[in-house]
DNA sequence: AAAGATAGTGTATAAATTACACCAACTTGT
DNA sequence: ACAAGTTGGTGTAATTTATACACTATCTTT
C-alpha cells in the first residue's frame, strides 16, 4: 500500500570531470504538459524511508547501488498545488488534492559509471548541469539547490563516499573518487600515507586480476571508524 | 485536521552557561506507564513543518520564540510500535497502529531566557543532562543523539552558538559554552590562541563590569567568518 | 594592605601536512 | 626472451599546526 502523505525524492548529482550535474525526469506527456522533475515518488507501507528512496529512484531510472543519503523534509502545505502540476497529479494520483511531504535524498556519483534509463512515468531521464537547471515541477528547484548546499557542506568533512567503490577497491580508485568529489588532486603518497595513518583502509592480502599492468593491492573500508 | 502519518518532535537544547541539557517532557499517566519523551505531535494540515514544530513545542511545553531546525526524518515502520508506547498511543491516537513518519528539529536556548510549563498531554516538562538522559518513548533516544551530532558538526562550523552568548562576552564565557557543548574541555590558552589565530572573535577596547576580580576583556563574534 | 578571584600570557615538544622522483611488477607484442 | 607500455608502490626533509604546561597581573572586598 501506498502512503498518500509521504514521498521521498532523490537528487543524484554526476560528476564528469568537469561539471556537476544533477539527474532529471521528464514527466511523461499529460495533455500540453511535460515537465521536469527529480525522481522521487510516494512510500509504501513496511518499506523505511531508505529503500523507499533507493526503489524509487531504481523504478524511474533504473539506477541502483547509489549511496542514498537525506538532506531533508520538505512540507509546505502548498508545495503540490501548482497549477502547472495538476494534470500530471491527476493522472498519476489517486488522490491529486492530498497533501504530500516529501524527504529528499542525494547522492553522488561519476556520471560514466552509470547508466540511467527511463521508465514508469519517467518519459526520459537525462543528467542537467546544476548551475542552470530548468524549472522544476513541485518545489523540486528548492530540493536541489538545499540538496547541494549540504553535499557541499558534507564533501568538505568527508562524510560522503564510501559506497560508491566495491567491497575491495584500490588506493587509485579510492583516490580518484575522493579527487571527483572534491574536485581536487591529491599527491599519491601523501594520499596513502594518510588512508593508511588514520586506517580509512586495512589492506588485504590480495590483488587485483585482469588488469594489463602490474596489479595494485586491494583495500576495504575500516568498518570501526566513525562516519562508515 | 490532523495528519496521521507525520509528525514533529523538537530536540530544545539548554545551556546554562556550564551544561548542555535536553528538554523532556513525562507523559500523562496512562495505566501503570509513564515514559520520557521529546515533545512533539502530529502536524495538522495548512501547516508548515517549522510551523508545527514551532506549534507543537508551545503546546506541550509553553516555549515560543525559539529558532528551531531541521535535523532528520525519521521514518522506521516499526517506530511506534514498541509495546511499552501501546498504551500512550491508545489514549492519545485515533489510530495507534497508524504508521508515524517524523520530522526532527532542535533548537538552542539559554536556559535563563526560557521557562517551560507543562500542558496537553505532557504532565511535566524538565530539563535533563544531555550526557545522561533516560529510556525515552519511541525512538526518540535516536533522534536527540542525532540533532546531537548535527549540533555539534554546526558548532565546530560557528553557525550555531553565538545566540548562547551576549553581544559582547568573554573567552572564558566562550570556552565554556564550547566545553559544554562538545563535552570535553580545552587548555585555556590554546583555547585563546586558536580563537584568535582563526578569527572567530574580534577584541573590543572594552572590559567586564561588576565582576569581584580582574575584569576580562569583551570580545564579539567576527560576523565575516563563515556562517554567522 | 592583604586575601580572594579570575585574566592573561610564552615556549618547547610532538604530530600532521606538504613537496617531491624513481624503481617495481605485470601484460602484450615482437 | 626481451623490450615497450602501463600502473603500482615507496621515503625523507621542511613547514605548519596542535599540544602540554605554570606563573604573574589586575581587579574587588574587607
Amino acid at each position: 500500500m501506498i502512503n498518500p502523505n509521504v514521498s521521498v525524492d532523490c537528487v543524484v548529482f554526476g560528476f564528469d570531470g568537469q561539471n556537476l550535474n544533477v539527474l532529471l525526469i521528464e514527466q511523461k506527456d499529460v495533455g500540453q504538459l511535460r515537465r521536469f522533475a527529480l525522481p522521487g515518488d510516494h512510500l509504501s507501507d513496511n518499506e523505511d524511508l531508505d529503500q523507499a528512496a533507493a526503489r524509487v529512484l531504481k523504478e524511474l531510472t533504473s539506477l541502483s547501488g547509489l549511496y542514498l543519503k537525506q538532506s531533508g523534509a520538505f512540507g509546505d502545505p502548498n508545495r503540490v498545488k501548482n497549477i502547472k502540476d495538476l494534470p500530471w497529479l491527476q493522472s498519476n494520483r489517486s488522490n491529486p488534492q492530498a497533501r504530500v511531504i516529501t524527504i529528499a535524498y542525494y547522492a553522488l556519483v561519476k556520471m560514466e559509471d552509470f547508466n540511467p534509463s527511463a521508465s514508469s512515468f519517467a518519459e526520459r531521464v537525462f543528467w542537467h548541469d546544476v548551475n542552470s537547471f530548468p524549472e522544476l515541477a513541485f518545489d523540486h528547484s528548492d530540493i536541489v539547490k538545499a540538496a547541494l548546499d549540504v553535499l557541499r557542506r558534507e564533501l568538505a568533512e568527508l562524510r560522503v563516499g564510501h559506497e560508491l567503490l566495491p567491497e575491495k577497491f584500490t588506493l587509485t580508485q579510492m583516490q580518484a573518487l575522493y579527487e571527483a568529489i572534491l574536485n581536487s588532486s591529491f599527491d599519491k603518497r601523501n594520499f596513502r600515507k594518510k588512508a593508511m595513518n588514520d586506517q580509512w583502509v586495512i589492506p588485504l592480502e590480495e590483488k587485483q586480476t585482469g588488469v594489463l599492468h602490474k596489479p595494485a593491492r586491494l583495500y576495504t573500508w575500516n568498518k570501526s571508524r566513525a562516519g562508515i
